[in-house]
RNA sequence: GGUCCCUUCGUCUAGUGGUUAGGACAUCAGGUUCUCAUCCUGAAGAUCGCGGGUUCGAAUCCCGCAGGGAUCACCA
């Protein structure tokens, strides 16, 4: 039995999007489960679409996700070069090769020509196929020819580890050019070869490519190559239609969930059970546990829209799963705090206190600033979180005060560890005789200046004795305005 | 239009002849001495796209239809 050896091939046209990933998952955890390759090859056969800088956002976004490559551009393996443009004589040694077996055709009709009779059948209803206009006396194919490949028209059945048993007739195999004017070969005869050099074992791409099937077995056959497994995954749909994600519709890159602060492992769970699943009820999977359970035939044959709110929910239960110091690394950088952390607050001891306070209301790394701006600075005092809420709109000014001082003089005299502090509010409210839903929500406001905070207790002894009494006056100054 | 594929709660799905059609996200309600969140409990939510068959019995098998998607390039 070979070894398997799977391939993500993506073009350099753009950053990676969920839609696009799946095309790289897939394959990559087939490759894992097997103890297999997984190769990184770029298909760059269409000059004029390249982006510059596509593959370098490629590669992060692999290596983010953890998706790492045993074989590529960077990573040389015994089948290089990896990138198609570097390997053009081999595609043209091949198409020489077909040239001279008959297999393959000058085509030198022109785009314009082409065009013609492709509109030309379209007026009689008729299906295009340009195997119906090969040429009688084909010129002998020479360098900046088109070579087109002679195909021999069948039916096909065959089986797609995702789809299942497919099949096509004979009108789905037509000839399809190879070779280029540009010299270049194009993608259905480049993939081709350089799976079949690599010993590829596994195609996995998009269906998209399902109706070209019948063309590229045709081609498989022609060149006496074997026939690896198939496997087409579906589209990943978008939020609202039922169109196929794409960045025109907003489709967010990979990286920029990076920058908004989630987890790899949540990516990855989220991309697999989008439209898998293991039969069993379990929604969460580890990398590990995805790489021991995935298989493609459980991969679903119809699309799955793209569901952000499920990824915000996975994202929140992956960040739960953290020890506080491994929310720290991974929160430790500037773009997911506040602005201007006065030095005395700045360090990662204060900062984990905090963090440990809000994980588990946390849904991605970027909303932590909207959290815990109160925790680094003093906020300007907001009357109307007092006059809008439905509990403490009914008491006086006055009433409100003697409230303050009463918690003032009492907690003026706790040393501001989390448990003296809850027993001192639960003094508190036998003191003032109010219920915890007026008493801490007003003490919460007066100290933090916020409408929702995590545990009041907790909180104060993160905020500190000096601020926390600070804060109180403040508010009472606030009152008596 | 030709070819190919798909169709179970709003969404992601379990389900392969007999189930009260199960779970998850989202929603709503209650609970956890306050808010937000977490967690727990509960509720609502699917005539299994439609119409015919086969069968004692069909979401599950067969046929037809409808809707949706993919593709028909010297793009991948």
């Amino acid at each position: 039995m070979k070894s398997v050896r799977t391939r993500f091939a993506p073009s350099p046209t753009g950053y990676l999007h969920v839609g696009n990933v799946r095309a790289a998952l897939f394959p990559w955890l087939i490759a894992q489960q097997a103890g297999g390759t997984f190769v990184l090859r770029i298909e760059d056969t269409d000059q004029a679409r390249e982006v510059s800088g596509a593959i370098d956002v490629m590669r992060e976004t692999l290596q983010w996700l953890g998706m790492e490559w045993d074989e590529g551009p960077d990573k040389p393996g015994d089948f290089g070069p990896y990138v198609q443009s570097e390997r053009r004589t081999l595609y043209l040694k091949w198409a020489q090769r077909m040239a001279d077996e008959g297999l393959a055709y000058a085509d030198i009709r022109t785009p314009d020509e082409l065009k013609a009779l492709r509109e030309d059948a379209k007026s009689k209803k008729q299906a295009f196929l340009a195997r119906n206009y090969r040429p009688d006396q084909p010129q002998t194919w020479q360098p900046g020819m088109p070579l087109r490949f002679k195909s021999t028209p069948q039916t096909y059945a065959w089986n797609d580890a995702i789809m299942g048993e497919l099949s096509a007739g004979p009108e789905a195999v037509d000839d399809f050019i190879l070779i280029k004017s540009d010299q270049f070969p194009t993608y259905n005869f480049a993939h081709i070869i350089d799976d079949h050099e690599m010993n590829i074992t596994h195609v996995i791409r998009g269906l998209e490519y399902i109706a070209s099937m019948p063309k590229y077995l045709n081609l498989y056959d022609a060149l006496g190559f074997d026939w690896p497994v198939f496997g087409h995954a579906p589209h990943i749909m978008a939020p609202d239609g039922k169109k196929k994600l794409s960045k025109r519709d907003g489709a967010k890159g990979i990286l920029q969930y990076r920058d908004d602060g989630f987890l790899p492992a949540a990516m990855l769970n989220f991309l697999a059970s989008l439209g898998w699943n293991d039969g069993t009820e379990q929604e969460i999977f580890s990398r590990s546990e995805l790489i021991e359970k995935f298989s493609l035939d459980r991969v679903q044959r119809s699309g799955a829209r793209f569901d952000e709110q499920r990824l915000l929910w996975m994202n929140g239960t992956w960040i739960r799963r953290l020890s506080t110091s491994e929310l720290y690394d991974l929160t430790d950088k500037p773009a997911f705090w506040p602005q201007g952390i006065p030095s005395e607050y700045d360090n990662s001891s204060y900062k984990t206190e905090v963090l440990a306070l809000i994980q588990e209301r946390l849904k991605f790394f970027a909303e932590i600033p909207s959290l815990t701006t109160y925790f680094f600075r003093d906020l300007p005092i907001d009357s109307t979180l007092i006059s809008t809420h439905k509990q403490l709109k009914k008491f006086t000014p006055e009433e409100l005060t003697t409230m303050l001082r009463q918690t003032q003089a009492n907690l003026v005299k706790s040393d501001f560890s989390a448990v003296d502090l809850q027993g001192r509010l639960n003094d508190l409210l036998q003191e003032t005789g109010q219920k915890p839903a007026v008493l801490f929500s007003l003490i919460r406001i007066a100290t933090t200046q916020a409408a929702a905070s995590p545990g009041l207790a907790g909180t104060l002894a993160v905020i500190g004795k000096e601020r926390s009494l600070q804060r109180i006056s403040a508010q009472i100054d606030a009152l008596a305005a």
